[in-house]
DNA sequence: TGTATCTATTTTGTATACAAAATGTATGCA
DNA sequence: TGCATACATTTTGTATACAAAATAGATACA
């Protein structure tokens, strides 16, 4: 991967982040990172501080760059913004999104379908994304979008396993989310904030009840230790 | 200002920004910058990226760091954006403050009420700032706070007139925000969040309705043309 | 006079050498 | 063996030289 470019270095780092082909907690160095794409330290390092200030990493003084953590503080505060930020950026994109926009975000969705169809995790992942950065856009408000962009990473990242449907029940999970990816693209069309914002809350209420499900599992049955 | 220390250039650009020392669209210029504080275009290049992320400087490729500006779109999205931060921030820090955090907020509430009486409206506006700025490290959240940075700073910068009362009148809006910076204080201390919740949003619409008031003032006797 | 193009100057971007800090390792001593 | 300290190595931080891009100015031409 020598790009010999920022920006093409940038996108790199933050499509293994979001896929989690860079754990949370993997420590990046400078001399290493330099010699993989191909650029010095210097605009190397100019990438890594943009990233630590989107939330993508954390810096030490005198200690490198490290992919941001998700512990269970983070978890809880996330849980506790993500609905109201959600709620206020679809609402805003329902009232201001240009028609070049909403062409791009059904381009985004058909592929969002086609990988999930394909069950390409990663791709599903990659794309979802893109789709709710997309809708920020719209939003087109300075002082939400880096709040969004915040939950959006950590949100990519603790869904990976909710697009790794292990059973036909979680893959019905996957088309509804889906299907509400449609819902959301029509109420933007007809400029209709009321419809985009209830949309918006299932679908968080969706992925909310897959990642409880899946930090807090069911029980495995008591009597499993006892032999029979 | 020779500085030999990026925190301190840091700092120093941070406050010139938010008291307008340095106007809204004023452009940077890296070997002026640098040979000002002492240091070397890479570590000062780091700070302006810094502060560009954070939304106080707007870059563009192969052109300079420019002070971010304040048109009317971002002026719209102030407005619309401002509550909802504030009020959400609100009701985290009065569940989340931490003791030592109150002492700070009070020794800073004390500083801003005894620069308010003295009329020095730049340090009027750091202190403020401070003190919402304290707000926002009690609520603790990572994902909200980048927002109420961002809002902070054009909220700093947009009050610089109110913190210079022209009359009487104006004064005692001056003294009715310091009171309810005590009344938002107690709310903390008793962990009372819809207390500080309704506060916030008197506070939010005295300083609104200020800057409209500023924005736009009553009108000019509309027989003013006419020399009698 | 106005416009276009070429050149000189300024300014930003990148590479690299060097300095400082932190980390890891070996050695000495109780 | 356990611990502390000194030293070597690794890693980050800074300065500076050079490259590339943009801007400003001058000259040629319509």
């Amino acid at each position: 991967m020598i790009v010999k470019n920022k920006e093409t270095c940038r996108e790199d780092l933050i499509e293994r982040i979001l896929t989690l082909d860079i754990e949370p907690g993997a420590v990046l160095e400078e001399a290493e990172m330099s010699e993989r794409y191909g650029l010095s330290r210097t605009p190397l390092r100019e990438v890594i501080q943009k990233l630590a200030g989107e939330g993508y990493l954390t810096l030490a003084k005198n200690r490198g760059a490290k992919v941001s953590s998700m512990d269970i503080d983070s978890m809880r505060h996330f849980f506790q913004t993500a609905p109201m930020i959600y709620a206020a950026v679809a609402r805003l994109a329902a009232e201001n999104a240009r028609k070049e926009q909403i062409a791009e975000l059904k381009e985004v969705q058909r592929m969002f379908r086609m990988v999930s169809e394909a069950g390409e995790t990663r791709f599903m992942a990659i794309h979802n994304h893109r789709f709710h950065e997309l809708i920020g856009e719209m939003a087109d408000n300075p002082y939400l979008s880096p709040s969004l962009k915040r939950l959006l990473i950590d949100h990519t990242r603790m869904s990976q396993k909710f697009y790794k449907p292990v059973n036909s029940k979680e893959r019905m999970l996957v088309w509804e989310a889906c299907d509400q990816h449609d819902g959301m693209i029509e109420a933007i069309e007809k400029s209709d904030p009321a419809a985009i914002v209830d949309l918006t809350l299932e679908h968080w209420a969706l992925s909310r009840d897959r990642i409880e499900k899946f930090a807090r599992p069911d029980p495995l049955d008591i009597d499993l230790g006892k032999t029979g």
